[in-house]
DNA sequence: ATGGTCGCGGAGCGA
């Protein structure tokens, strides 16, 4: 079974190179990110055409999150225990339509879309910070009520846990970016000390090894990009895990999201 | 191996 990850930047404007990408790799579960839509403008019919299952949780032009699977779609969970609510200014906070869960043929799927953080001195980094605490806590209590159970947590962690995963540490660091703070960066390895584990790293060794590039700055040439996007497993998952890829090639040409694709094997 | 961002919505925000 392959299950796979991928924050495509609006799905209505990369339907067709989903669709594409979806026939080329053969994945059996896709956890999606950024879908940008509603129900209503949802591409339902794609992925039925190519014999996916699809739950979606989207209710603006925001954020957004589905999976699509081909081999069973159980149980599905919108948001998890306690996910921090968010609003700007004077609107009223909202719990955002950044986490979807279901089952598919036995494993725990998540597709997280992680709040960016937007700068280290924005009310939405501290909102970042507890909407991990909270996410790590419903993830335990998972683990805790069957220790042998099969989770993957999938998405766009908007994160770079090691130095390595940016171009430039120093960069980061002299210009205050978020992304490599030390809470953010304590938010992500609670999660490891928790049993979930870094599945991919291990098939796709850095440095120089991204998922994110961005649209600015021709960073995606230069070969200036981020791993931000990750499939951490739990203990019976990880035991399962045969290979890894993230495909640097669904970057490139005109119409590419600025994340790539990462791929998990599973025997 | 791209071409000094892109998407949504219809201005400006979010990433």
């Amino acid at each position: 079974m392959k299950i796979a990850t991928w924050n495509v930047n609006s799905l209505r404007a990369r339907a067709d190179r989903v669709e594409d990408w979806l026939r080329r790799t053969d994945v059996d579960v896709l956890a999606i990110q950024e879908t940008k839509c509603k129900d209503e403008n949802f591409p339902w019919e794609m992925f039925e055409n190519n014999g996916y299952e699809v739950a979606h949780f989207g209710f603006s032009q925001w954020n957004g999150v589905a999976i699509a699977s081909r081999v069973g779609l159980d149980d599905v969970e919108r948001t998890f225990a306690a996910q921090p609510a968010f609003g700007k200014d004077d609107k009223d906070p909202i719990q955002e339509a950044r986490a979807i869960a279901a089952t598919c043929n036995g494993v725990r799927v998540w597709s997280l879309y992680v709040p960016n953080g937007r700068s280290l001195s924005d009310p939405h980094m501290p909102y970042k910070i507890s909407w991990l605490a909270a996410l790590k806590e419903h993830a335990v209590s998972g683990l805790s009520s069957d220790s042998a159970a099969q989770i993957a947590l999938m998405g766009d962690w908007n994160i770079a846990p090691r130095d390595e995963d940016v171009w430039d540490i120093d960069y980061f660091l002299n210009e205050g970016l978020t992304h490599v703070s030390a809470p953010e960066r304590a938010a992500f390895h609670a999660f490891e000390a928790a049993g979930f584990t870094d599945v991919v790293r291990p098939f796709t060794p850095g440095p120089g090894v991204y998922t994110y590039w961005d649209y600015t700055q021709l960073r995606f040439p230069k070969k200036q990009g981020m791993r931000i996007d990750f499939i951490l497993a739990s203990a019976a998952l990880a035991a399962r895990v045969t290979g890894a890829a993230i495909d640097r090639e669904e970057r490139k040409g005109k119409g590419a999201s600025d994340h790539a694709p990462v791929v998990v094997e599973l025997g």
